[in-house]
DNA sequence: ACTCGGTGAGTGAGTGGTTACTTACCAAAT
DNA sequence: ATTTGGTAAGTAACCACTCACTCACCGAGT
């Protein structure tokens, strides 16, 4: 019996391969960083041959930039859908995608690139970065600002406030899932908590442990 | 017993040659990250040959390890001095310590070596960072609760409020001195402003520039 | 229905350069 | 004379990247 085109195919095409060699290489990068990923652990992971790596990415440097431009696009695509959705009025929509781009970005993966790009002073972590990043402080900025005409938070620098909230948020996730520190609350529950706690000018729930020690372990 | 040296020796002592390396290693340590530092080049740093950093540390993790710990005691004597002033009840001192400490903890350079450890997963960063932000969370716990105890933030959660300061400071700087986002007041001003908005309930100085855009740049 | 050649997917076995670390030896100080 | 600070010149392993080559697939010609 000679099957044909029956099962899967023994090779892929070259988009498929390029996709699957960018998962591998990303996940790779965010654990150990640019400099500590070898291209054959790359290959390895893809479960191709390391010379094939090179037929799609002409250095190791190139394949490096082309997730963070891949991360960086969906990003901005993210904000592009919001941003009409928050011209239509739409806050439902609206809120839901802002939500999903803060989670997105402060994901352990996304925020392990992140640093590793910023600490390796990549050039083109910049861009990366300032497109992570720009989400938070305008989704911040308009929210802030509308209670703040609203009559809300008195006195409050929107700047200021803008870097304080995403500094917890990220702090937590670093401290959470990078440092690995025992969160003692879950993830969504925590950042639900920031966000009250900084909106609402540091009231949280009246639940907490109030006689916890802060240093943990 | 006592070598007095009229003139100045060719050759260094072990121990200020040990130094030399250290602080030639800390630096290119904390600028490129573990895997992205060699060891030629942290000899050429300290102005000696490589073999002779050999002679110093068995290995170049070794060496890494040796910074760590440094820094990680020197943050620990620090922190008992400022434990005896506590109980001493010198509030100058105690107050002068702490501030100290916290703008060590946040200096960039303690900042990269830190991120650096924790992305690259060094087994020796573990006490490295635990030290270093025992600190915050220590100095906060008693700030906050003393605070408490007279009144202040009612219904705040110790915990989450120090974590929640660290983050700001911590963020402040990541933007700042290592991702390069401009900073709209100096690096000692906005902590002292995140410390009076966190400690005060986010009451910023009404002298804010409140019509600035929050998008930098 | 079958062959055959063109094309792109895929690889094993390198290449030169770099890395952490070693050896064998030297010179200054005591 | 011995110890200690110091080095030049290695070495084996590993790195990113290349080369020469094979194989799978498909469609045109018969």
């Amino acid at each position: 019996m000679t099957p044909r085109r029956r099962t899967k195919s023994l090779r892929s095409s070259g988009q498929e391969r390029q996709a699957s060699i960018i998962t591998a290489a990303a996940s790779l990068f965010a654990a150990k960083g640019f400099q500590g990923t070898t291209t054959r652990e790359i290959a390895k992971t893809a479960g191709i041959s390391e010379a094939l790596v090179f037929k799609h990415f002409p250095t190791k440097r190139a394949l490096y930039a082309a997730i963070l431009a891949e991360k960086a696009s969906f990003s901005e695509l993210l904000a592009t859908v919001e941003e009409s959705a928050r011209k239509r009025d739409d806050m439902r929509v609206f809120t839901m995608l802002a939500g999903y781009r803060i989670r997105r970005a402060t994901d352990p993966t996304m925020l392990r690139l992140l640093l590793f790009s910023a600490l390796e002073r990549h050039e083109i972590s910049d861009m990366f970065f300032q497109n992570q990043h720009r989400i938070f402080y305008d989704y911040l900025a308009g929210y802030i600002e509308r209670r703040i005409s609203e009559g809300a938070f008195r006195n409050v620098d929107p700047l200021l406030a803008a870097r304080a909230f995403i500094g917890m948020v990220v702090h937590h996730r670093l401290l959470h899932e990078i440092f690995g520190v025992p969160a003692h609350r879950s993830p969504e529950d925590t950042v639900d908590t920031y966000v009250t706690l900084f909106l609402e000018g540091l009231r949280a729930q009246p639940s907490g442990a109030k006689k916890q020690r802060l240093t943990p372990g």
